[in-house]
RNA sequence: GGUUCCGUCGUCUAGUGGUCUAGGACGUCUGGUUCUCAUCCAGAAAAUCGCGGGUUCGACUCCCGCCGGAAUCACCA
């Protein structure tokens, strides 16, 4: 297999969201399948645009999902500087090829004589095309001064890795702006210098570019350099509507989801699955399930609607995965940023043996927060919660007080708070009372915890320990007959 | 408007001429797992394969037209 060189370019413009990732997903896989090359280049030459803390930003989400890069910022490599602003001098350098060989020309036309050029253009409905409007004489390149491609528009064909055998018309092909009149090159010229300029023989990126390739494809042509493979990546479409998700339809960034407690596992394979799949029914794939299964041709070519409910699916699957395979003590310490504040002065052991039996109904980490209170602090005492329940409100208090202290003898008499002697001691008591578990259990259930849900009664108690549940079922027998008077 | 791309259950998708009375997953609904919530298990509903023509013994699959959706037409990427 030829070795995949390729690299993701983002503009250091905000944070990643779960609409633009892809394009560093796919890239990132055929580099790693191919043991090729991941380059991680900050496509940094829009001044206007550009927001402080952003390639940190981008970096960080590209730790966390698992994407580490072989050549980039921090680490550098052979075709450093991987900012392109630092790289400014050789596209100039770049251009002047251009010119000399005839391919490109110093524009001297000011942008008030362009607009009128468009304007024109749109009166008599014709396509505006720059080149129609070509100067005749174009001077001598001085700074402040852009320099444009002499376009030699003809119809072209393509291949597209994922979209197949394209082919475009000379009427988008114009005269395209190589260096802006700030000296800095345009994404349309750095990206053909610097994917040259770094051996890359893959350039992954979304479909809106589909339309500019044509002029991409001339600049390789008039400088005789080899196309490299050409992947377009269809949109992530925003859950409503037909449009591509963006940040205006509240697409949350990757690294939120990290903090409401998405494991980078479930994000890389919802991700990796939306759109593409490996034409089996597996749903769930590790990392290097996904580098080895990984092809280009199953991406699919239409775009996928963004699903934050399949995602969180996904996430619960791959929590129980994960306990599964390397069990609670390596899981817990993913889970340490997200306990409750009251679990604080817990230690360790005790917040693993909550989580050993929470776990399988977490579906994001931060379910935690919600789920496990009662284990570390008294729950909020509500009687009302529990005389209303559909199954104990068909008894009388009387009734529930006096099963209560049935319940707390029998506990009490327990020596060995164990799981096992738990349960049979609750089974023993539903035969003594006579009562069905749905009546006794939620009665006890609800006293020690005051919670919508909890796990299995038995684990639960256990884990409460004898103590705070005795303690628990007691203030809730004394309220019961305090009541009655 | 020009150019270009796309079009299978609500959603993500399988399907490369017959095995498709169209398969899987999420979601929804039903039942089971001694209480709850969830997991897990079993089952159900859900797609006249955008529409219309062709080619063929036979089309979701090939061809043409149409319709619908999207992208792009910047000294932004």
């Amino acid at each position: 297999m030829k070795k995949i060189i390729t690299r993701f370019a983002p503009s250091p413009t905000g944070y990643i969201h779960i609409g633009n990732v892809r394009s560093a997903i796919y890239p990132y896989l055929a580099a790693r399948q191919s043991g090729g090359t991941f380059i991680l280049r900050i496509e940094d030459t829009d001044q206007a645009r550009y927001v402080k803390g952003a390639t940190e930003l981008i970096m960080d989400t590209l730790k966390w999902l698992g994407l580490e890069w072989d050549e980039g910022p921090e680490i550098g490599g052979p075709h450093a500087p991987y900012f392109q602003t630092e790289r400014k001098d050789l596209y100039l350098e770049w251009a002047k090829k251009l010119i000399a060989d005839g391919r490109a020309y110093a524009d001297p036309t000011d942008p008030n004589t362009i607009q009128s050029y468009r304007d024109e253009d749109n009166a008599k409905k014709v396509p505006y095309l720059y080149r129609n409007h070509r100067p005749e004489n174009s001077p001598e390149w001085q700074p402040g001064m852009p320099i444009r491609f002499k376009s030699d528009p003809k119809p072209r064909k393509w291949h597209d890795e994922v979209m197949g055998n394209l082919s475009a018309g000379p009427e988008v092909q114009d005269d395209i702006v190589l260096i802006k009149k700030d000296g800095l090159p345009t994404y349309n010229f750095a990206h053909i210098v610097d994917d040259f300029l770094m051996n890359v023989n893959m350039v992954a990126r979304g479909v809106e570019y589909l339309s500019s390739t044509p002029n991409y494809l001339a600049l390789y042509e008039a400088f005789g350099i080899e196309q490299p493979l050409l992947v377009s990546l269809p949109h992530i479409l925003a859950p409503q509507g037909n449009k591509k998700l963006g940040k205006r339809d509240g697409a949350k960034s990757v690294t939120e989801y990290r903090d409401d407690g998405v494991l980078p596992e479930a994000m890389l394979n919802y991700l990796a699955c939306l759109g593409w799949n490996d034409g089996t029914e597996q749903e769930i794939y590790t990392k290097s399930e996904l580098i080895e299964k990984f092809s280009l041709d199953r991406i699919q070519n239409s775009g996928a609607r963004y699903d934050e409910v399949k995602l969180l699916w996904m996430n619960g699957q791959w929590i129980r995965k994960l306990v599964d395979e390397q069990g609670i003590d390596a899981f817990y310490e993913r889970t340490v940023s997200f306990w409750p504040k009251s679990a604080k002065s817990y230690d360790d052991s005790y917040k693993k043996r909550v989580l050993a039996i929470i776990y399988d109904r977490l579906k994001t980490l931060s379910d935690l927060r919600e789920m496990t209170g009662y284990f570390f602090e008294d729950p909020k005492f509500d009687i009302e919660q529990l005389l209303t329940n559909k199954f104990v409100k068909k008894l009388s208090e009387q009734e529930l007080a006096s099963l209560l202290e049935t319940v707390t003898a029998k506990l009490s008499s327990i020596d060995d708070w164990s799981e096992e002697n738990l349960k049979n001691a609750l089974n023993e008591l539903l035969k003594t009372t006579g009562k069905k578990p749905a009546e006794l259990f939620s009665l006890i259930r609800i006293s020690v915890s005051f919670a919508p849900f909890s796990p299995a009664l038995d684990l639960t108690l256990n884990v409460l320990g004898k103590e705070v549940t005795m303690s628990r079922l007691g203030k809730v027998k004394n309220a019961l007959l305090l009541d009655q008077q």
